[in-house]
DNA sequence: TGCCCATCT
DNA sequence: GTGTTAGATGGGCAG
């Protein structure tokens, strides 16, 4: 059997696997995701080929032949996305550290190179493959050389096969007339000009018929639709000028050697570290050297008799007495379980890591109990997400200051990330690349795990609490480093027992009058789907805005191109637009909210009614990127408020019998921070003096006296108002006025001509953060802005107004936070029924027992206003109410 | 899964 | 000259 060898086409398999894979970066914030892809493709085909030489080719940024037969030649890539671009030279570097043969040369397209060697290693009678993404080279396929085009299909690659045969099958030519017919059709891509007017079909079948162009300009005359012919006749010099550009060079100067393809060890301890680097986990598995992370494995065990769990727990002791010298005795601890706890894992140094199942004579309550001993003699007990732990802890004042949250403190060091779990933990503070719960129990619950896979469930745990007390150390490290201790200490790790308290509070909700709501609903839209079929004249989904686009725009013909990606747009603020040029628009629009009520609201909201007969909602402390807290499972900071009708649902939320509701927001709060931190004068001045805002920004702005500010004047101030806070444009803002771009840009000007410490300190947070790299709320929380230095101005832009926005709406999450932490302290500490159950950004929601109403407005007015000290004042807006309806 | 559209501050 | 207001969650559709 003959020798094989496998040639890749470098760019072309690099820019495939770039628009293949998501996006993918490392810590570093090196986008990695064409090397991921690439490596992917490339260990596929050498497994599949079992192949003895190897050699990847690259394009060289130089002109070529072509440039100098063809003026108007660009070359056959187009120009490379940034992050592409950087991938390019750390690509080379790892197939370098794997040992293998990369060949580039100026003058020549990779191509060229393919062809020259792919020709050079059939004469000495190797098999050859040629992996590239693009079908030009589909001309060197012979019946040795086979040409390999990999295509990534909803995360696994295939790759289509030619051999000289497979290419006549396919497209009805030969490897070689397959230039004729690129030729004749052109290739606007690879800057191939072609005939005009003759496409794929045409080109096929003259090659079919004639060979070849030479030939068929001989028969010219000959050919069929009287387009081509005379196509062919006045462009022949065109089409030959084009079949040279296309035609590969298998007689180039090449630099390769035979000697140098031949494949060694790829899995060098230099590809090792780079793939660390590079932190492709699931790669490292192809390398047999000793990883340091195996070495703690060693050390995981389950332990079940009572004796040897006491043993633990005296042995854990013992290293925190030794270690309490220093001041640093740590454990990490995650109770493992969903709703039943199933044991507990824990770690006290490099040795001692276990996981201890609650079962027999090691019942749940010893097991509290132990751990509560360990806290309490502990610097620091450190967990991955303490709120879920909250309920199998048992807790004294001073074990609260000694309980650290891993992700928490992860979140603050880099609030970007869509994931803490601990394999991202112990891959960016520890430098340990370890298994992720996905990798070892796929997605098996932890009881179905705990039995069927004994072995990966002990490593997950153990690796979970580990994890846990390693990185506590790092992240503490990491806060003192960034100035965020005191940021987390006073007030992320506070809120954990605040939101804890509000989720188990729940609220209560009257199940009945939601469903029959959501019937009043049903009936209605039953009702308005028949009109609209009716005035469409066809039945259709009308939520589908694909069908609903072609039933406004193309069967009902109302004026509007194509806006989306995909189709239509028929996002609301088009159809508003619309409305006046048929009546179906507006019964369109009442569909869409009255559905959207339905399934969301009405319908969604019941299946969250827990046996209480309250909705206990998750707040997540470590999703936003500024520092607010969201709310799932549902949203309960999203309940419907503008439209009356959807307003109605807050009738549902009542508070417990005997409790009334007391809901408090902050009045514009985001406006103030901005007065605040920019210290401009006369935005203070403003809101220290007026208590309407926007009719005051209105006055300054547009030089009215105050008290003959129009209705318009204000609404419009109102607009520039928010606006400036979110950081928009001219085209924004007269989006949103209905008003002329220059007018929105008038206003902008004036506005800024009026408060200039405002334009001041935004164009300040933007080169602070284009320096820096980030940006910070007045109380250190950190934003990074990578954006900033995207070579994409879009993205660029994104990140000027990222920077503008963050501090402002950071700076208020700081401020509720602080306040909702002091409420529901003072609320516990002065002994009070009432509960804290909701923060919706600007707003906190009580459920306050009746005799305790006044206090409850007290404490959330002292508390509210004392969370800050801005050189504004903090104003409260407050209401009571017999359901949150009223209460708003 | 990604897109579109709705909802909130 | 680009596209053009920050931060979220969730339902439904289409491939």
């Amino acid at each position: 059997m003959s020798e094989k060898i496998v040639l890749i086409d470098g760019h072309s398999i690099l820019n495939r696997a770039f628009f293949g894979v998501p996006d993918l970066t490392n810590s570093d914030g090196l986008h990695t995701n064409a090397i991921y892809g690439f490596l992917n493709i490339m260990f596929k085909i050498l497994e599949e080929e079992q192949a003895d030489y190897l050699t990847v080719a690259f394009d060289v940024h130089a002109p070529t032949f072509r440039h100098e037969m063809f003026g108007e030649y660009k070359g056959t890539r187009k120009p490379m996305a940034d992050e592409l671009h950087q991938q390019v030279p750390v690509m080379k570097e790892v197939l370098g550290a794997m040992g293998i043969q990369v060949i580039e040369q100026a003058g020549y397209e990779a191509d060229d190179l393919l062809g020259t060697v792919s020709k050079h290693c059939e004469e000495l009678g190797l098999d050859v493959s040629v992996v590239s993404g693009d079908r030009d080279l589909l001309q060197l396929a012979t019946d040795k050389v086979k040409i390999r085009i990999p295509k990534t299909k909803r995360g696994t690659t295939e790759v289509e096969d030619y051999y000289a045969e497979d290419v006549c099958k396919r497209y009805q030519v030969t490897p070689t007339q397959f230039i004729d017919v690129k030729a004749l059709m052109g290739d606007a891509s690879d800057n191939i000009p072609g005939v005009p007017g003759i496409g794929e079909k045409t080109a096929t079948k003259i090659i079919v018929d004639y060979g070849s162009i030479e030939n068929a300009y001989e028969h010219v005359e000959e050919i069929k639709p009287n387009r081509a012919k005379e196509a062919l006749r006045d462009h022949y010099d065109m089409a030959q000028m084009s079949k040279t550009l296309a035609t590969i060079c298998v007689d180039c100067d090449v630099p390769f050697s035979l000697d140098k393809a031949k494949l060694g060890e790829l899995y060098t301890p230099e590809a090792y570290n780079l793939f660390k680097q590079l932190e492709f986990k699931n790669m490292l598995s192809r390398f047999h050297v000793e990883v340091p992370a195996q070495k703690v494995e060693g050390h995981f065990r389950k332990v079940t008799l009572l004796q040897d769990v006491e043993e633990v727990f005296q042995n854990i002791q013992k290293i925190l007495e030794a270690d309490s010298e220093k001041k640093d005795s740590r454990i990490g601890f995650v109770w493992i379980g969903e709703e039943e706890p199933l044991g507990l894992a824990l770690a006290c140094g490099d040795k001692e890591i276990c996981y201890i199942p609650a079962e027999g004579f090691v019942t749940e309550e010893y097991l509290k109990e132990q751990l509560g001993n360990l806290i309490a003699k502990a610097d620091a007990a450190a967990t991955l997400d303490l709120k879920s732990q909250l309920g199998r802890i048992t807790l004294t004042d001073a074990g609260k200051e000694r309980l650290f949250d891993c992700n928490i403190a992860a979140y603050l060091l880099n609030p970007l990330k869509d994931s803490y779990s601990y394999d991202d933990l112990a891959k960016e503070y520890l430098g340990l690349m370890i298994p992720s719960r996905m990798d070892l129990l796929g997605k098996s619950g932890w009881t179905a795990a705990q039995e069927e896979k004994p072995q990966e469930f002990l490593t997950c745990v153990c690796y979970m609490a580990y994890t846990a007390w390693r990185a506590a150390k790092e992240l503490m490290e990491g806060l003192k480093d960034t100035d965020m201790l005191r940021l987390f200490q006073t007030v992320e790790m506070p809120l954990v027992y605040t939101l804890y308290d509000m989720e188990q509070a729940g609220i209560l909700v009257q199940s009945e009058e939601l469903k029959i709501y959501g019937e009043e609903l049903g009936v209605r839209i039953a009702q308005l789907e028949q009109s609209i079929y009716q005035m469409a004249g066809e039945e259709f989904n009308i939520n589908s805005p694909k069908q609903l686009g072609v039933v406004l725009f193309e069967h009902l013909k109302l004026p509007g191109g194509k806006k989306t990606k995909t189709g239509f747009s028929t996002a609301a603020d088009v159809l508003e637009k619309l409305a006046p040029e048929n009546e179906i628009v507006s019964l369109i629009l009442e569909y869409r909210q009255l559905t959207k009520l339905k399934s969301t609201y009405a319908d969604g909201l019941a299946a969250y009614i827990a046996a209480d007969g309250r909705i206990h909602s998750t707040f997540n402390q470590t999703i936003t990127a500024t520092g607010r807290i969201s709310s799932t499972e549902p949203n309960l900071q999203n309940i419907p408020i503008r439209m009356e009708l959807g307003r109605l649902i807050r009738k549902v939320f009542i508070p417990a019998p005997g409790c009334v509701f007391i809901d408090a927001d902050y009045s514009q709060i985001e406006l103030r921070v901005l007065a605040h931190m920019s210290e401009d004068e006369n935005l203070i001045h403003a809101y220290r003096e007026a208590a309407d805002i926007h009719r005051m920004t209105a006055s300054q702005v547009f030089h009215t006296p105050f008290d003959e500010v129009s209705p318009q004047q204000r609404s419009n101030a109102k607009a520039v108002n928010f606006g400036i806070v979110y950081g928009i444009s001219s085209f924004g803002l007269s989006q949103g006025l209905s008003i002329t771009r220059k007018e929105a840009a008038d206003y902008i000007g004036k506005y800024f001509e009026t408060y200039p410490g405002v334009k001041k300190f935004l164009d300040n947070l933007v080169v602070h953060a284009k320096e820096e790299g980030y940006v910070t709320t007045m109380f250190g929380r950190r934003r990074p802005v990578p954006e900033l230095k995207s070579s994409n101005f879009m993205q660029r832009s994104f990140g000027e107004r990222v920077a503008m926005n963050s501090p402002i709406q950071g700076t208020a999450a700081d401020i509720i936070k602080i306040a909702m932490i002091h409420v529901n302290e003072r609320l516990k500490k002065e002994k009070l029924k009432s509960r804290l159950i909701l923060q919706v950004h600007d707003e906190l929601l009580i459920e306050a027992d009746r005799s305790e109403v006044e206090e409850v407005q007290k404490i959330l007015s002292e508390e509210m206003h004392r969370a800050a000290d801005l050189s504004v004042p903090l104003e409260i807006d407050m209401h009571e109410g017999e359901n949150w309806y009223e209460a708003k």
